[in-house]
DNA sequence: CGTTACATGTAATATGTTACATGATTCC
DNA sequence: GGAATCATGTAACATATTACATGTAACG
């Protein structure tokens, strides 16, 4: 149950709606954790049941009204005792990677194909990420902003994502190099 | 349904049974998709209802019997499809960056702990994947094999496993690194 | 004689995804 | 006038995890 405590990890620094979550937790923002829309409303709701976030209304002109949520005494000791069970290590999950797998017996012009779209998206959110820490670090360098920084969680996880997609940036543009390679030597054969 | 594509490239380059299946996709050797034991058994079940694999039986003396299964044109074809389509981009899934986003109001000995653990696991698994490659490449230098060898795939998919713990290593290191740095400023003031 | 490996599942529960639903406002 | 953003969900379906179940044989 870790988007219960994604969820947690988030309202920390600030409150939030809904809908400002469900952005956090979109495909392209999200730096530590994903989720749909609907999954973050239905778990805000099973933690506002359980008195670990509290919502509170907050009327708008011209938009509709919406919740902002923040985490309670009883959610900081949920998230306490969440930190103090072991993790359980997370592995690549990546429908790319299955594709490579049977590289040897697929075309590798489709392949490359996947690789590029692959490759464009991880520099895409590379860059992105890039520009948060950037913003998060305001005008500090990095190694003064770590040191004396408030709030440097969400700045080591940005960070972990921005190496994340770097790498498979890195590992598609290796892939591609090595599928041409080969197809170059075949010719020549 | 990239479980059942998975299970089809994993079977590409030999027979295996669902045991080594299951061997394959645990948690400490899958290099690109991991699954549990029965979900394995489950994915066969379908891939062979569905005519994508076939399987045969071996008597074994000492042991029990057990069934090889091989991937049929059927199989491949759906394999060929699967790689014609975009494919989605994992995100990062991982408890310990939810941790870590909330580093600012936990206690740094407790995450400490955690980054510990992960480090050491993260050393273990990428060690494990260095020596796979090692075996994969048999005499021959990496760019050698890379460009001459048969079967690619698997190597290329070790390879961004490796990485992946490689790069988790580090990064807990590096939260490490920063999060007792704080502790002795914090000690100082 | 207890543990690990071999070998294969079923059943219940939890989690995640897709499709559908509603309605106002702002931007082009 | 149509698309995108704000704002919040419900319902159906797919996928993954946990618990349970069974039996042989090799290893120490």
């Amino acid at each position: 149950m870790a988007l219960r405590h994604a969820v947690l990890a988030a309202l920390l620094d600030e409150e939030l709606s809904g809908y400002q979550l469900t952005k956090a937790f979109a495909a392209g923002v999200a730096n530590f954790w994903h989720a749909k829309p609907q999954q973050v409303y239905a778990e805000l709701a099973r933690l506002e049941r359980d008195g670990l976030v509290a919502g509170r209304e907050v009327v708008q002109e011209g938009r509709p009204d919406k919740r902002l949520f923040r985490v309670t005494g009883k959610g900081l000791g949920e998230l306490e005792g969440f930190a103090s069970t072991a993790a359980k290590p997370a592995f690549l999950r990546e429908d790319l990677l299955v594709q490579v797998q049977a590289a040897d017996r697929l075309d590798a012009a489709v392949l490359i194909e996947r690789l590029t779209e692959r490759y464009a998206f991880a520099e895409a959110k590379a860059a992105l990420f890039e520009e948060r820490l950037r913003r998060m670090r305001g005008g500090l360098d990095e190694a003064e902003f770590l040191l004396r920084g408030a709030r440097v969680g969400p700045y080591l996880t940005c960070r972990r994502g921005r190496d994340f997609e770097r790498a498979n940036r890195d590992w598609c543009r290796d892939v591609m190099e090595v599928l041409r390679a080969r197809q170059a030597a075949a010719e020549e054969a």
